[in-house]
Formats: structure tokens, sequence, C-alpha cells
DNA sequence: ATGAAAGCGCTAACAA
DNA sequence: TTGTTAGCGCTTTCAT
């Protein structure tokens, strides 16, 4: 209804309002408004504006804004699966938290895969002159990049695609699988299994790598029979519960909490203890999983807030220039080793 | 460089440009490009705008757009919790499906549930002219609402606030109650356990009376010893194990599917086997759990995604006008009943 | 059937 | 210190 339309639909407060409420022009306003240096304004005049701002309701026009300055304000993200994990959600959190702090806001499109929408999602966001697209996936993969986003700047995040001349961010699996496996050896473990992932991905191969490295540094030899193989989910850890106890191994680096998780259940059948009999170390640090499992489980994070905020450092040139930034993957502990 | 400098950096095409490669004014290139009926272009004149498009790559500028013609595509989403859960993120979808459907982006912002942030957010989305804004929260509750949503139309998603005037979308959390006990019914089950949640909430409230009316319907009487409170988590489900069976249920509808993870461990330990010895069905369907339990869980889904979807419709005035619209949560059937 | 021109709300020289 | 003015890219009467 009516009364104090405080700026609603009905013809919006504009600078000319201002300007003409307090008796200055509109470029006197943009001044004060944008607090504008080097702009010499009177006291008085500066203050009649500030009042007729607060008095009028004024809310500058980003859109007109922007045009008006050539650049937007605006940074594209387009996702491919926020519907399905929260890993979605904490690239867009870390990149919006970094995207404002910097003046920026967000458009985010979700894909949930399809190519056609991407496309439509990048195009609107041409449209929209963002200043640049971050261009994500839920995990860490090789991409080849559409066609589309070479119009405009991106960066790839937690993907990448070698010779598209995109520069990506993305985890530091070696790092994180060495990370995981340190965990067990520092508790004394050196028979530690490995199940990784059936899935042929940076995480399969860099993980393995960082594992590893983790033994070698330990002095301990490496041994083929400790890495077994699961499909990345409950049903895998569960299914591979024999053999990894065939291998006589006291500690298991698993390939994600997901693993992890199925692992305790055949770990359970087997009338085995965590962490007294076996160790287990997962990935991911999935929350509704990791920290809720008996007992709560050590794992290693995806830095995927990190992954977003850097995201856009590296759009915005804050971050010195390299192909493939990798961001470190930190240990949580928990009770499960 | 070849003269393919499509639209990049390098200033950007604009209808003038089109309009002077095609040799026809500005207005014309703007009836052909936006296909405005009731704008005689000649069939030449057309074809060499059209040309002249694709020719020089031109994209048209949404922000110029909107600012000539007053009303903006946007639709803001302030969200507590992307980063947290999914459920944020399948709001997020559908809104994004619905918005685009209806020529609107979306645009979302994270407050993670701080109120500083969250009128940022506001501000942010009034100053780009949003059509309007969708409130949402990560789980069903009542809520305060903030003092700067009144400044454009809004729409609760997932939450309410009684008086505040606002339209609100929520999931049915009765008939929603009354499903999973009816699954329950269906199975043969007379004697079943309802593990609420220990949180006064909607849920706590909509689904113990869908229980309730699911057992009139069956002419089951009620027995308060059938109800039972937990935490609505892992630790809860598994820690009510022992009462849950004390009271003779053969069926146990959880609160939500966390709870219903609890209590398989418990069952579990007891020996006993799903669904045979006792049959289980949770809430939220929420897919890392539920699907993945060993069995997998029969549950309720939530309907975040027509959250979102039936949020933008209210406010884009495409549903009729109701002060709150409850969004039914479909059975999912898998094998713990 | 097509074009000229006046805005939309704001910024940024440049004057005054 | 402050005002004038010319755009920014596009839509939209209103002429022609």
């Amino acid at each position: 209804m009516n009364g104090t339309d405080h700026g609603r639909q009905g013809h919006a407060v504009t600078m000319r309002d201002v300007a003409k409420a307090a008796g200055v022009s509109v470029a006197t306003v943009s001044h004060v408004v944008n607090n504008k240096s080097g702009a010499r304004i009177g006291e008085d005049a500066r203050r009649r504006v500030q009042e007729a701002v607060v008095e009028l309701g004024y809310r500058p026009n980003a859109l007109a804004k922007t045009l008006s300055q050539g650049s937007s304000r605006f940074i594209g993200l387009v996702a491919d699966a926020i519907a399905t994990t929260p890993f979605a959600g904490q690239i867009i959190h870390g990149a919006q938290d970094e995207a404002w702090k910097h003046g920026y806001v967000l458009l985010v499109a979700n894909t949930e895969g399809n190519p056609a929408v991407e496309n439509d999602a990048v195009t609107m966001m041409l449209e929209h002159q963002v200043r640049g697209i971050l261009y994500s996936t839920w995990y860490h993969r090789e991409i080849v990049v559409p066609e589309t986003l070479h119009q405009t700047d991106t960066v790839l995040v937690n993907c990448f695609a070698d010779d598209s001349g995109l520069p990506a961010v993305v985890p530091d699996e070696q790092q994180g699988g060495r990370t995981a496996t340190e965990e067990l050896l520092a508790a004394g473990h050196r028979r530690i299994a490995f199940l990784n992932t059936t899935t042929p991905s940076p995480a399969q191969t860099g993980r393995l790598a960082g594992y590893r490295a983790a033994l070698e540094a330990a002095g301990i030899a490496f041994d083929e029979h400790l890495v077994q193989l699961a499909e990345p989910a409950q049903e895998g850890g569960y299914d591979a519960t024999a053999q990894v106890l065939a291998c006589g191994a006291t500690g298991v680096f698993c390939h994600n909490d997901r693993v992890a998780m199925g692992l305790y259940d055949g770990l359970r059948e087997h009338g085995l203890r965590i962490p007294e009999d076996v160790a287990v170390v997962g990935f991911d640090n999935q929350d509704v999983i990791a920290a809720h499992l008996r007992p709560p489980l050590s794992t290693v994070a995806l830095p995927h807030y990190e992954l977003g905020a850097a995201g856009v450092r590296v759009l915005l040139g804050l971050e010195p220039p390299v192909d493939v930034l990798r961001i470190a993957c930190p240990a949580i502990r928990r009770q499960s080793v």
C-alpha cells in the first residue's frame, strides 16, 4: 500500500532528486556519495547532501554506474553441481567473500554439467559485462573448455585444461595424499594400506604420489600389495574390507570419506575396532560424514573455500601469475587414528 | 591478430557499430535484435543487420538495456548456508531454472547467517535493481525478517515470518510425516516408533502431526511411548537405539536421515537386521547418506528444488497468491522398509 | 519501413 | 569549491 514508499517500486529516488533537495548539482552529489578523494567539497554542501540522501532514502543505481564507468563489478561463477554436494557451495562461499572484499558481486549459474545450459550461462554473463568468469567443477578434473569462455578473462577452479592457456586453481592432491599418510605414520603405523579410487583422475594419481612420498620419507619401502582400488563411495569401501585386512595393514588411508564410511561398516562386521585395531583416515572432510561417524573420522580437507577465493584473486590479478595454483589440503584430526 | 577480436576487452561492439555496418539506424538494429513485433522492418534491412551482428560478434549489453527499460532482469537470492549442506544448492538450482525460464538471472549471496553480511547482500541487490528477493534458509524455520527486505518484493523460501506480510514457500511437513509413516504402515507395521528431533521447529511439530494422522487413518491408537526424542544427528539416532527397542516397535520413522544413520549403527550392534528385524524410514533424502547406507534408506524427500522454483513463481506473480504455499514431500523408496 | 532524438541514472572532464 | 555537459549502450516515441 502507501505511506513511506521507501524507494519501493514507485519511481526510485535518483541523484537528481538528491541534488535538487540539497540544492547542489548532481556532480557534487556523485562526489560525496562516492567519497571521491581529490574532490573538494564544502563542509556544508557535503552535509546537506548526506542529509538529503537519508531523507529521501537514496540508493545508487549500480547498473547506471557501471554503464557510465564502462567496467562492471560482476564476476561470473559457473558451477557444474551446486545442487548435489556441498562442495560447490564452499567454492561459491569463498569466491563471494573474496569478490565482495574487492567490491565485486557474484553472478552464479548452476549448469549441472549440461553444455547447453553452460553456454547460456556464459552468454548471459557476457551480456552482463562480467569482469571475468570462474569456471568450476565439483570434483577436481581435467576439462575441455567451452569455446565461449575465451571471450572474457576466465580462471578454472578445481579443474584444468592443459593447453587452454587458462590459469587454474586446484587442490594439491599430492601434498594431501602425503599429509594423510603422515597422519598414520605419526601414530606409529608402518604397514599402511591405501584404498585408492578406481576412477582415473588427478586425485587418483596425486594422492598415490603423496602416499609414496610420505612412505619414502619415512624410510618405508613401497609395497604394491598395500594399494588397492575401490569405487569411490561407501559400497566400494565396504566391499574392499576383506582385501584390506588380508594385506595386514594396521592403518588405511581411504581415497575419500565415503569410502572410509563403507570401510567402517566392514571393519565393524569383522569385529574390529577403530582405531585400536585398524586406524583409518579419509579425504574430503565431508562434514555430514566425517564429523559424525563413530569414531569421528580423521581426514584431509579439500580446500574448496580457498579454491574459490584464490580463483577470484587470480582473476583480478592479485595473485602472482602461474599456470596452475595449487592449494594445500590440511589435515583434520579427529579420532580414527 | 586478424580482425576476429570477438568482443574481448578491446572496445565492445555496440549497436552503433552494427548499425553503421548494416547501413541502418540503431533503432532498426534494436528492433531486429529484439525481434520487436509490431515493427515493420524490410526483409533486406533485417538481413543486413543479422549479418552484421554475426560478422562483428555483437552482443547486447544487458545493463544498458535494463537501464533504459527501467526494469531489471535480476532476482536476488540470499541463502544462509550454501556452504554447509547441499540443501541450499538445490534451492538455488530450482530458483535458477525457473528464473531463467522467465528471462531472469539470479544474483546470489551467501550470508552464512551473519546479519551484517545479510544486510550488505540485500543492499547490494537493491542497488542492482533486482526485481525482488528470495530469502531462504537451509532448514525450515521461523525467522524475523531483516528490515531491509521490506524495500522490495520478497518471498520467503523454506522459512516464514507470520505477520511480516511476506509470502512464504515451505515444505509440507505434516504431509511428509504422514507419508513416512504410511510407508511403514503399508509394509504391515502396526507398532511404529517415531524418533523425533529435540529441536522445536515446524519439522518437529509438523511431522509429528503427520505421524498421528497416518496412525489414526489406519485405525491405530496413538501411543505416546512410541514417540521419543533424539538430537537430529547420527549421535542422536545411535544413542536412542535402546529406548526405541524397548518400546517394542517393529518400524521406526526417524526425524531425518542422519538420525536414521545413527540408528543403523545402534541396531547393528544389537545384532538386528534392517528391514527384517526393524524397518527404518528417514527424512530429507540426503543423498550422501540415504542412497549409500546398507541397506539403502527409504526416506521422504524435502522438495528443495521445488521450493526454489515455486519461490520465483510467487515472486513473479505466477502462482495464485496465498500466505504460505506448502510443497509436498514425496516418498523415496529404497530398501530399509 | 526507417531514422532522429530524447532519455534511463550516473561519471568524469572541463569550466567557472 | 561547485556546476555544466557530454557521454555510457540501449529503448522508444514520434517524425518522415
